[in-house]
DNA sequence: ATCAATCCGTCGT
DNA sequence: CGGATTGAT
């Protein structure tokens, strides 16, 4: 939920800026966001297990513009599931199936369109997805991280490092973790996004007339984070009856938020629950203390220092438990799942992204000219390259030698490229699309097929490929395969797509040098004139430029020695590199290539088309099967993962006895906490529903003592000792992920299309709170494979 | 007037 | 997730 009313109470110091405005600026992404609306271009695909990576695809194209516009963007993903949130999936999981059995209904009806609207409710990101965008961003040499627990927290902690200059997300919870600059709403048509900057906050002045109006003026950033906290945020509910303006008000009579809360309960209309006050300092730690991964040494760091002071178990555990460095830095590259640890599984082998570094190599030639085009950019260009420079200077742990690839091949950005889109440009780029298109076309008319590995094994020189380009492609080939064939048909095409392209590398470098001139005339002519009609070409010729000196570098060599194509990792990470953690930010080696994973990618390798059959459902027992293990799971699930869930989700009505929900064993520790959280020496209330006060002290006790319990007094990696496999109930975990406080889960490929009703809820009913707070994901599919493999 | 709960869109054609 | 709307207090 973020702050609900935040961001409309800061729609005055709310501007809508143009992308070019931050050329040269790295700017952190919250992976999340692009992923989940690129579900929306596939859900029927996902939703019914046919292998597709066209999230991967929208989510790129997102990348590409920001490059075209000469940002550099920083990918953030979530990780493990915080105990702070409480996330009762269990009635969101509850409606996803609902949807998914309608859908499916809808689906063996002929309504498909209805089919798909079911579909869209249903499907969720998961880390596995986060994957495949994440196999894209090596082969593009774009940096990303996994945070070790809360996206938001690790962009903020990369803004804070000076690592990126802004951050772009879709949650108004950045600013309260100390964001100085937010972004918002990315148009991709108008080029544009909102931002919003700490350093106006003096300039929210409650105005009579707006609704919604709050003064922030002088306010401290610790003011300004308790009221988020006071209004409600995802780590703790407000006081019923409290929002933000109220909190607003009363913060700013009050000065600190214990006599707030103390003057609200003495005022006697509000009910103040049990422990508000503790919980409070919990969601504030959240917000100033949570665990990140810190690139430069590869472990875990809090967002801030913490002061030794007040620092204890419960909190500790509270904003993410410290992970071993080998695991953390695994997690951060996308080889490890991030919740249960476990190798990353790659849901879509097929799926393998080209590397740039190919194309590099023909691209030596037009490093030149670009570099021209960069003298070209002048004085803003320098500035810009500064930042760019700021950025990559305050990592120490670059290794100088290695990669220099994209360090200097980012250099390029700066030339502010963005901004002009001349017609004289856009007119070049759309010939040259239109010319691309139509040997595209030629050729597939020539084979049709394209769709063999063989062809695949030809993508040497591909130009880059222009997004309009590849959508083209994408376009003509749309009508090709029927239903019949399915994902992996276009799985493939996505990569003898580009393979096609090959021949036309030539004069892709060609009309790129063309390109690189005109933009250098649209810079200096038209800086302004621009905007929209730009909108429609594909930023990808820009990306060209952008990346391509910068994917240069490395040791062409290794890739071309690589013949096993298909693995992208091994493209976008040089073998011979074991330089890689340091590069982590940077250019994520693929640890893959040693790891596990590497049985997938031989699985690809051999053959594309067997993917497809992997992913057709087995048609026998799959049904009773499914049933049967499906309650198997929750069962599980609900007995055992969610315990802790339950506890916090729980009833805030219900169970008044804390005991059921709490594991058993009262370690010290759990008395302690519940000490600790229970002591709220400050606000003596009233005898104000002693009930509801007392479910939620509970509830949050619950969260705190089995959280500890099972991140951080058994930390999955505590295990580590042996291989850190799937930690304590591996089977469980593995197909259940959805136990998990924020329900991540894992994806399943196969999801029978037949009627699926969901399992009985008779435990999970119970369990949905009244308050539950919305968490992000959820499972949707159930896996076969992977429950077969948990039944085994 | 304020807050809380619900529903909706997110893509792309 | 944010946003808009509606309903309850």
């Amino acid at each position: 939920m973020g702050i609900s009313g935040l961001l409309p109470a800061l729609k005055s110091i709310q501007h809508t800026k143009h992308l070019s405005e931050f050329s040269g600026k790295t700017i952190a992404v919250d992976g999340y966001v692009w992923l989940h609306k690129g579900v929306f271009t596939c859900a029927t695909e996902l939703a019914t297990g046919k292998p597709t990576h066209k999230y991967v695809n929208y989510a790129m194209e997102k990348v590409r513009l920001l490059r075209h516009h000469g940002i550099e963007p920083y990918l953030v993903f979530d990780g493990g599931p915080l105990p702070a949130k409480k996330g009762t999936e269990v009635e969101r999981k509850r409606k996803r199936e609902e949807n998914l059995a309608r859908g499916n209904l809808l689906a063996s009806q002929g309504k498909h369109a209805q089919a798909r609207d079911c579909y869209l409710k249903c499907v969720d990101v998961t880390p596995q997805m986060a994957f495949q965008f994440i196999k894209a961003l090596r082969a593009e040499n774009v940096q990303y991280v996994v945070a070790p627990y809360e996206a938001d927290a690790q962009l903020a902690y990369l803004e804070r490092k000076k690592i990126v200059s802004a951050v772009l997300t879709e949650d108004s919870d950045l600013l309260v973790f100390g964001c100085q600059n937010v972004l918002l709403k990315l148009d991709s048509v108008a080029r544009t996004v909102v931002s919003i900057s700490r350093s106006d906050f003096g300039a929210v002045t409650a105005t009579a007339n707006e609704p919604n109006s709050i003064s922030l003026v002088g306010w401290s950033d610790s003011q300004f984070r308790a009221m988020a906290i006071l209004s409600g945020c995802d780590y703790l509910p407000s006081i019923s009856g409290v929002g933000l303006k109220t909190a607003c008000m009363m913060l700013r009579k009050c000065k600190t938020p214990a006599a707030v809360v103390r003057s609200i309960a003495l005022e006697g209309k509000k009910s103040v629950p049990k422990g508000y006050m503790d919980n409070f300092r919990l969601a504030e730690s959240c917000f100033l203390y949570q665990r990140v991964y810190d690139p430069s040494s590869g472990r875990l760091v809090h967002l801030t220092q913490v002061d030794s002071e007040q620092w204890d178990e419960v909190v500790d555990a509270y904003v993410g438990s410290d992970i071993d460095s080998d695991i953390a830095k695994k997690i951060a590259l996308g080889d490890a799942d991030p919740v249960t640890f476990a190798p990353m599984e790659d849901i879509n082998p097929s799926f393998a992204p080209r590397s740039r570094v190919l194309q590099e190599i023909p691209l030596s030639a037009a490093t030149s000219s670009s570099n021209k085009s960069k003298g070209k950019g002048k004085a803003r260009a320098t500035s810009a390259t500064g930042g760019i420079l700021d950025f990559f200077g305050p990592n120490p742990t670059i290794p100088p030698r290695s990669r220099s690839p994209s360090s200097p091949s980012r250099r390029p950005i700066t030339v502010r490229p963005v901004v002009g889109k001349g017609s004289g440009k856009r007119r070049l780029v759309d010939a040259m699309d239109q010319d691309l298109l139509v040997k595209k076309k030629k050729r597939q008319q020539e084979s049709p097929k394209p769709s063999t590995p063989d062809l695949t094994l030809s993508k040497f020189f591909r130009k880059s490929t222009s997004s309009s380009e590849l959508r083209a492609l994408t376009k003509s080939k749309d009508p090709v395969p029927g239903p019949s064939r399915l994902g992996t048909d276009k799985e493939n095409e996505y990569i003898t797509i580009q393979d096609d392209t090959d021949t036309e590398d030539v004069g892709s470098n060609v009309a790129q040098g063309h390109l690189d001139s005109e933009m250098d005339l649209d810079i200096d002519a038209e800086e302004s004139a621009v905007q929209q009609e730009d909108g429609y070409i594909s930023p990808s010729p820009s990306r060209f430029r952008d990346t391509e000196e910068l994917s240069s570098p490395p040791r062409p060599g290794s890739s071309f020695e690589t013949e096993d194509l298909y693995q992208c990792d091994i493209l976008s990470s040089p073998p011979s590199v074991h330089t890689d953690n340091r590069r982590l930010h940077q250019v994520p080696p693929s640890l893959s290539l040693r790891t596990p994973r590497s049985n997938f990618s031989a699985d690809s390798s051999v053959s594309i088309g067997s993917v497809l059959v992997h992913a057709s459902p087995e048609p026998e027992d799959e049904f009773a099967e499914k049933e049967s293990i499906v309650q198997l799971d929750l069962q599980h699930s609900f007995g055992d993962d969610l315990k802790t869930e339950i506890d916090c989700s729980a009833d805030s009505s219900s169970t008044p006895s804390p005991s059921p929900l709490t594991p058993d064993d009262d370690s010290s520790m759990t008395r302690q906490e519940i000490a600790a959280v229970e002591g709220d020496g400050d606000l003596e209330i009233v005898d104000i529903e002693a009930q509801e006060m007392h479910a939620n002290d509970m509830r949050a006790t619950a969260v705190a003592v089995g959280w500890r319990e099972r991140w951080a007094l058994n930390p999955p990696h505590a295990h580590s000792g042996k291989p850190r496999p799937s930690i304590d109930s591996p089977a469980l975990k593995r197909r259940e992920t959805n136990v998990t406080p924020v329900g991540r889960h894992r994806f399943g490929a196969n999801f029978q299309v037949s009627r699926v009703h969901h399992p009985p809820d008779s435990a999970p009913a119970k369990l949905s709170g009244p308050k539950a707070l919305k968490g992000r994901r959820s499972l949707v599919f159930l896996d076969q494979s992977s429950i077969r493999r948990g039944l085994d």
